[in-house]
DNA sequence: ATGGCATCCGAAAGCGTTTTCGGTTGACTC
DNA sequence: GAGTCAACCGAAAACGCTTTCGGATGCCAT
């Protein structure tokens, strides 16, 4: 046990060549069934495992696969990339790849990275994420010849391969749902436009107006950053308004949860006067009160579907161009998308103050 | 830019062999400033990076650390794992170290993982987490002569790396400023004590109330599983008490949250009749109502540090018994840690009309 | 002039695989 | 019985790096 078992000391022990034996562990057809038996049983009892630098460099590739974390201000919020890497990482064990995580902290650092890897090849394939709209990497990954495929489309991903979940189509169903609950007025807080799901979402949540007839005139729309405080302020500008709406689409639940708060600041109920749907189907949005309603996408499957496509790529068996995935996220009904109020927003004044006196008593 | 350049091409440039190239770049003594200057200077030029594989394969060691993600029924709620990894990733890209992920979802596969890395020794080094009061895989690693450093401690840690938070002094520390508050009836919600981090924050809890003078009869402590249906359980028993308590200590945020819906659910406000401080830092905790008072530890730079102390030990710069350290956790005020109200429990049906009448306008 | 001694560099072996190429069998055809 | 062919295996090169060993060179003291 002390020395691990190499290929020569199992070609000694059954009188074969070194060749042998790795012809016949990779199942050669120049070699006999009878000694592929022997070989491998010896293998087994001898408790065998390739020395992987040797194999590597042998090959010339390196069954090592990275994931670029996204960088944002030193913040590494999303609860849900731990989820995201497992997957992945439990997908690849059982082809015996590994996965390496990447930080860059600047996109100069992300692009000499990239370089880097592109010499090297010591990791032969990455996942990327958090994909803008126009993103520079897709052409550099692609002018680099490194095998990527990325969790969110772009603008010109037609000849990559990318898993997306449909965000025009969840967002669509997001606001159907709210129509259909008899919400007139609903808005949306969307996300920075340089993310591309951002905009799909905000499309998503504009067909959906349109497909339930509403008046667009009367949904209005708050950009703003994806984080607590962003969802908080859009929400404010929200309430501010002339007419403010009776439901909100939220680009995250992070988002949402921001706007729950400013709902409340300003003495309402959030899915009480206001109703609002998140998305990511965080787990903590169950945790908070009212619960919040979200849509969720399952990540850990995500993980395994980005491996598996990475793979195909790498071992050339699948083309980019039919390497595309659009799944579908599901609503998940908890507590902030109710049918609206009667006499909100008209009777204004005066519901504000009943709120105060009641909002505990609503929650139980 | 086609063909990465090899040391073989930078030593034809240059006139010299290859041997005195590596050595160069490797800043030998046997080789004249004058050469290793014009060695690195072409390196540069042509961009050179080593063959990682053909490196690793000459020195027999790898370059890349493993970090054991805690497997726990498919879930991995814990949201702080992407910043402890990220924090680990960018310490170890610096030493042109590789951070790979392991994900074992069984006992099984656990102690597989650990026999196959001992044989292939293609990760060189081992970060785990979620340590058991008795755990098993101490003994492991340390017979199969694994370096690893683990994040927490366990029963026998004395001669193994680590690196973990003062959990005694934390809770104690917890426990001071709710007495100091005034809370004369202190309780802990404990998790599991097959953890060793819970066992711990226990005896600080304990210590604590001993040291404040205060009565063990009246410091009730409930066990339960580390979620958030946990709290709530452990929290429910706490409320059913004859006399219960008007504060709590939980062992985490994600128990506290819990604990807080149990409370709301009696028809009580958190911060108000029952105070509460969790533990861990989440952020989510400032974004419900009313924020949720805990104490933090700096999870990237824990990373950071479990990166640097295992890269030492894997060099054998250092030994396990003189690698390890405790961090202190900081209290982070918020809004569920305020001194207790008069006339209650005393008068506890009375209080529970009065809040459900009350409870919005508390937060405002 | 001779030996001793640094200083600097090249040749070559080694790390453990994979893979090409050719060689040895034995059976089978004509 | 010579040639063909398939089936099976060994020798050896290759992957790109590190490192040991010894050789060449120049300098100083003898």
């Amino acid at each position: 046990m002390g020395e691990p078992a190499r290929l020569k000391v199992i070609a000694a022990r059954l009188n074969l060549s070194q060749s042998t034996v790795s012809r016949a562990l990779n199942d050669y057809r120049d070699i006999s069934d009878r000694t592929k038996q022997l070989v491998r049983e010896a293998a087994d009892e001898l408790g065998y495992q390739p020395n992987i630098h040797a194999r590597r460099l042998a090959l010339g590739k390196s069954e090592t696969l990275g994931y670029v974390m996204p960088w944002q201000d030193d913040q590494l919020t999303e609860s849900f990339l731990s989820e995201l890497m497992a997957g992945m990482a439990k997908a690849l064990s059982g082809y015996g790849w590994d996965l390496t995580v990447l930080v860059p902290h600047s996109v100069e650092e992300e692009i000499e990275l990239f370089q880097k890897i592109a010499r090297t090849r010591h990791i032969s394939g990455l996942v990327i994420s958090r994909t803008h709209s126009d993103d520079q990497r897709f052409r550099m990954l692609r002018d680099l010849q490194i095998p990527f495929v990325s969790h969110g489309r772009s603008s010109d991903c037609d000849m990559t391969a990318w898993l997306d979940v449909d965000n025009e189509l969840a967002f669509a169903e997001m606001t159907a749902h709210l129509a259909g609950l008899g919400h007139r007025r609903i808005a949306h807080i969307a996300g920075p436009e340089v993310y591309n799901f951002a905009r799909q979402r905000r499309t998503g949540w504009r067909s959906g107006i349109d497909q339930a007839g509403l008046d667009p005139a009367e949904s209005p729309l708050q950009v703003t950053e994806l984080s607590f405080e962003g969802g908080k302020a859009a929400m404010g500008r929200l309430l501010a308004l002339e007419s403010p709406p009776t439901a909100v689409c939220c680009v995250s639940d992070v988002v949402a949860i921001g706007a729950m708060q400013a709902i409340r600041e300003a003495g309402l109920v959030p899915g009480r006067e206001i109703s609002l749907i998140g998305y990511d189907g965080l787990e903590i949005g169950a945790w908070i009160e009212p619960p919040l309603t979200t849509m969720r996408q399952p990540q850990q499957s995500a993980g395994r579907r980005l491996a598996e496509m990475l793979i195909r790529l790498v071992e050339g068996t699948s083309q980019p161009s039919d390497t595309q995935e659009l799944v579908r996220a599901s609503l998940v009904r908890r507590g902030t998308a109710n049918p609206p109020v009667s006499g909100w927003p008209a009777g204004r004044q005066a519901v504000r103050q009943q709120t105060r006196a009641n909002s505990g008593g609503f929650n139980s």
